[in-house]
RNA sequence: GGGCCAGUAGCUUAGCACGGUGGAGCAUCCGGCUGAUAACCGGAAGGUCCCCGGUUCGAAUCCGGGUUGGCCCA
């Protein structure tokens, strides 16, 4: 191999960030994302569905984790040999463009955009869109995120409009899209309804008026339902009152009127003796009650008036009487449907009371509500008047109060659909599977009618045309409306080139124009499953190939958006899922666990890390900290322990390899047969194979998180910290043996094992190391199939062994510890119970781990023992009772060593006054006790003794590694080449001057000296052995 | 205000579906090893398993209530 190659290779392999810019240039130069796109294609499918996200702003730390989590599934579907169409996905329209081209434009609501311009307005929308898109685009090639963005789908063109409005029209002929009302929260300042993410930023607690009214019953004197409410202003519009059917109401009498009110709430409410009970019936009984109007400025165009149950009523505030106004609150608008009740509205867009409201008109609501109050209070309807404290919406903007309003609007009859709903959702894998049933399920159970109308500008038109007369007309299609209209070139869908084209009225002849309305952008991703491949009108096949989608992934926030309006959408068109399983990954927070926002500047720059630890680092840290769904705290620091953890023990065993290997010219071709390999590579074998089955099985189930721990595990504990430390000195031998081949053949095989097994998570990484394993498969670990184990090199047993073996190990290095006896100082055996015997091979393992001369096994340590025995106090007490004191003196007098062989043996004889007596063994206690020489280690079965006895030539030899390792630091200090030759002079102490004699060719040998004399000179560095002073003077 | 998820060593966390003396990694301290590694090996110290109650011979684990945090929704 030439110089240069040699370069190439190991090159890129000292930093993460530097063997992930290698990598780049070379899938780069040979494609191979662009080959991963089209990699298995004619093959079975894995259908993947990339989550458009909007790219009005740059990506952060949270966007890498999702990414992370796609295309680690994807890659490693890839590798399994399915074709993974990824196509990338744009999602262009919806409020927050349009909020931030009016921040652009420094202006704020409706009538300034309308007079700025529709059409200018919306061209600033489509360049906002975009303003971010190269980031987004070099954040996914440098992450590794294998996705086609040279084709992505665009939610804003024609095509995918005009896929979105087929299946609009789908929906519609269906009769599942139609007009309706809907209350939603509007800001009467900002003349918008604001979607519920805007309205949950504005909620505050206040204190409103809260009055407790009386309705009169009608056709009964002096009677009164009693209703409570915190917005007099919508008394005006009431049509209703509501009871909780399963409650108890009572009528009470109650300084000179009749009440009624529940009896619950009458308890809290009022003073025991300041009323009497007349009556005690159910919520139900009283249905259909009707009562006199507080007002009648307002003609209901049905009847209204009487009480209705419902369930929402509830004990814990107010009278239990619900005051009901349909058009301003969503249980009262349900209501409202569910009794036919008639709709009051007389409040103007601006939030004043209209023409109608006379006393009040012009006036804003809010301040009306006194004046209410007063007219109620002369009236002599007013029980009572409190302040009562609630949370309330307030407009983000500009801080006024939001009502709620009935809006008219378009809606897809979801509450139709629960039931295809809850079907369709009982054939998706969610992860984590709580989701299925919690949080998604219960949504589904609870689903309302999909409000798909916006009162906006940048967004898909709706495709609906109405007549004077209200006929309605869908458009399905650019050529349906082209031949409805009779235009040629319709130059855009958007607004307002579509709001100008007219056509007939099928049914009456009358001209059509279309609603003003924009729909809903999350209806605009829920179409992506078709609208990305512009079906029905192109790749109708290619369509039927990918639908539905086996695989998407996205936050747990999406839960109520994409996840939902995918489902929707597919739901309502081809009444299937669209998706076959999902990953809900939680957020990214920060290291304190706080959300990362702008605001609070904790937001955490994904270059940054990129630029200090790199994309595999960042990967690995969120996939392998804890399941996908669990909150990840994110730290800095996290990311850098995981590169020095794992990605750089990875780095370093390659580098290992690929250094010797240049030395000694390895090339991975003609390997060895596995099976007739060592022991020791068997081992390894076997733990690799086993990690193969264990990840298959992983990674079917999309568990990333145990996956890339048992890789983790198998890198750092069995490969890196095991097979290559104990197999060093195979690697340094000079001479070409066969236990070198076979050293080399096996961990190039467990590398490019590795290389296989991490591709899918730390992409770079595991190229980088597949190249420089020098397997030469082709350009790319990725392109190649992911592991199978070959279950005839998976041992149990001799993994068995080796954990045993690994454990006496331990506890021998435990037991030299915990008497301080140095590993450098060779000892001469250790005995082992419990574990082994092993073979020869991996005995002498054993013996260079602990550095002793011999490795004994036994089943039985108790010789190694000596008995001691002292006398038992409370066998003497029972029997001598006074004397036992006598007694003990004298026994302990003598050996314990003694007295245990002694009274094994036979008895033993004390002198007591009244003569001599004899003891028995039932007198005394045992125990074994551990001569000094020796030292143990144990731990359940396993049992580690070391002698410590050291005589002269385990001394000498002791010195003479002492002598090793203090050269070996000096040259480490000198920065000599590991290969150098060098100069020894030595002198010392006599005794250290005896080790260096005796084993002078050692050290000869192991620090690579040309001469070694016992010399002093000036320049010598001094070093205190512990068994006495050395100098030393190195030239190289 | 409602729903879902979580709280385990200074930090990051495993274990919890199926109850039986709570494991790792980082950081700290002591000792060792070092011709791949800012690496490694041995040891020490560090726990009210968020709190209260219940079930049980036995609860980190199961049940109820609370609390704190996160998310979703109002």
């Amino acid at each position: 191999m030439s110089e240069e190659n040699e370069n190439e290779r190991t090159s890129g392999l000292s930093s993460s960030v530097s063997l992930e810019e290698s990598v780049l240039c070379h899938w780069r130069e040979h494609e191979v994302t662009g080959r991963l796109l089209e990699h298995n294609k004619g093959g079975q499918y894995f259908r993947f569905l990339e989550g458009p996200p909007t790219a009005n702003a740059p990506p952060g730390v949270h966007h890498i984790f999702a990414r992370t989590v796609k295309d680690t599934v994807c890659r490693y579907r890839n590798m399994k040999g399915s074709f993974v169409p990824r196509m990338g996905g744009w999602d262009c329209h919806g409020l927050p463009v349009e909020i931030a081209v009016e921040k652009q434009l420094g202006i704020e609501n409706k009538d300034q955009i309308e007079k700025y311009g529709i059409e200018p307005f919306i061209k600033k929308c489509r360049e906002s869109v975009f303003s971010y898109i190269d980031d987004w685009s070099r954040m996914t090639e440098r992450l590794g995120y294998v996705l086609d963005l040279d084709h992505p789908y665009i939610t804003m063109t024609d095509q995918y409009i005009e896929s979105v409005w087929w299946s609009l029209k789908e929906i519609w002929k269906k009769g599942l899209l139609s007009e309706g009302h809907t209350i939603v929260p509007y800001c009467p300042r900002c003349g918008t309804s604001l979607s519920s993410h805007e309205v949950a930023q504005g909620y505050r607690e206040v204190e409103d008026p809260s009055i407790f009214i009386k309705f009169k019953v009608m056709g009964q004197d002096n009677t009164y339902i009693l209703a409570w409410t915190t917005t007099p202003w919508t008394l005006i519009s009431n049509v209703a009152l509501a009871v909780h059917p399963d409650e108890f109401y009572l009528v009470i009498e109650h300084k000179g009127a009749n009440l009624i009110l529940a009896e619950q709430r009458a308890r809290v409410l009022l003073k025991e003796g300041e009323y009497s009970i007349i009556r005690r019936l159910m919520g139900s009984d009283l249905e259909g009650t009707r009562y006199e109007p507080l007002y009648s400025f307002v003609k209901p165009d049905r009847p209204g008036h009487f009480v209705c149950t419902a369930d929402f009523v509830t004990m814990e505030d107010g009278t239990g009487v619900v005051h009901i106004a349909p058009a301003f609150g969503e249980d009262d608008h349900n209501l409202g449907k569910a009794y036919d009740l008639p709709m009051v509205q007389p409040v103007e867009a601006d939030g004043t009371f209209s023409e109608a409201v006379t006393p009040w008109k012009g006036m804003f609501v809010k301040d009306a509500d006194p004046l209410i109050i007063e007219d109620l209070t002369q009236r002599g309807l007013l029980e009572g008047t409190h302040l009562y404290a609630h949370q309330y919406p307030f407009c983000w903007r500009c801080d006024t109060p939001l009502l709620y309003y009935a809006r008219k609007g378009y809606f897809i009859r979801m509450t139709q659909l629960r039931e295809g709903l809850q079907r369709n959702n009982r054939s998706i894998t969610w992860y984590p599977d709580n989701i299925k049933n919690g949080r998604f399920g219960n949504f589904l159970e609870e689903v309302k009618d999909w409000n798909l109308s916006r009162e906006r500008y940048w967004g898909t038109p709706l495709p609906i045309w109405k007549c004077p007369k209200g006929h309605d007309h869908a458009v399905g299609s650019i050529e349906e409306l082209k031949g409805l209209s009779g235009m040629e070139h319709i130059p855009e869908l958007h607004r307002p080139y579509v709001d100008a084209v007219t056509f007939p009225c099928p049914k009456c002849g009358e001209t059509m124009n279309r609603v003003s309305y924009v729909i809903d952008c999350w209806y605009d991703s829920g179409s992506a499953p078709h609208a990305s491949l512009h079906y029905p009108f192109e790749n109708t096949e290619e369509f039927h190939n990918q639908f539905p989608r086996d695989f998407i992934a996205e936050g747990i926030d999406q839960t109520r958006g994409w996840f939902y309006s995918l489902l929707a959408v597919s739901t309502a068109v081809f009444d299937k899922p669209a998706y076959l399983s999902c990953i809900c990954h939680a957020h990214v927070l920060d290291a304190e666990g706080k959300k990362m926002s702008k605001s609070k500047g904790n937001v955490v720059d994904p270059w940054s890390i990129f630029a200090s630890d790199g994309a595999d680092a960042i990967r690995w840290y969120l996939l392998s900290n804890s399941a996908p769904w669990k909150p990840k705290l994110f730290s800095v620091d996290g990311v850098k322990e995981t590169n020095r953890a794992f990605l750089s023990t990875v780095r370093n065993v390659t580098g290992f390899y690929r250094t010797y290997a240049d030395l000694d010219g390895y090339e991975p071709k003609d390997r060895t047969e596995p099976h007739s390999r060592p022991t020791i590579d068997r081992w390894l074998l076997s733990r690799l194979n086993r990690l193969f089955a264990e990840l298959n099985s992983y990674m079917d189930d999309n568990n990333l998180f145990q996956a890339s721990n048992a890789i983790q595990a198998f890198a750092v504990e069995d490969l890196s910290n095991w097979y290559v430390r104990v197999n060093r000195r195979r690697f340094w031998g000079e001479e070409d043996t066969a236990i070198k081949k076979t050293a080399y053949d096996t961990l190039a095989e467990s590398l490019q094992g590795i290389a296989l097994s991490m591709a899918p998570f730390a992409p770079f990484h595991a190229e980088k190391v597949y190249l420089t394993t020098g397997m030469e498969l082709g350009p790319s670990v990725h392109l190649l199939p992911y592991p199978a184990p070959d279950i005839t090199m998976a041992d149990e047993d001799l993994e068995k062994e080796m954990a045993n073996l690994r454990r006496a190990v331990e506890l021998g290095r435990s037991a030299r510890n915990a008497k301080n006896v140095k590993v450098r100082q060779p000892l001469s055996r250790c005995v082992i119970k419990g574990a082994g015997p092993f073979n020869p091979e991996l005995t002498s393992i054993i013996a260079s781990e602990l550095n002793v001369k011999e490795v004994i096994y036994e089943s039985d340590l108790s010789h190694y023992f000596d008995m001691t025995a002292d006398p038992d106090p409370k066998a003497l007490g029972m029997r001598f009772k006074a004397q036992s004191a006598i007694i003990k003196e004298q026994l302990l007098a003598i050996d314990t060593k003694d007295l245990a062989s002694r009274v094994k043996q036979g008895t033993i004889s004390v002198n007591l006054p009244e003569g001599s007596q004899e003891l028995d063994s039932s007198f005394f206690r045992f125990h074994e006790i551990l001569p000094e020489r020796w030292v143990q280690g144990i731990e359940g079965e396993i049992e580690v003794l070391l002698d410590t006895e050291i005589d002269e030539p385990l001394l000498l030899e002791g010195i003479s590694r002492e002598v090793v390792r203090r050269i070996q630091t000096m040259r480490k200090d000198m920065d000599l080449p590991y290969d150098a030759r060098i100069e020894l002079k030595l002198s010392g102490d006599p005794l250290v001057i005896r080790g260096i004699e005796a084993y002078r060719k050692y050290i000869v040998d192991e620090t690579l000296a040309d001469s070694l004399t016992m010399e002093e000179t000036p320049e010598a560095k001094d070093w205190d052995l512990d068994q006495g002073k050395l100098r030393i003077a190195i030239r190289a």
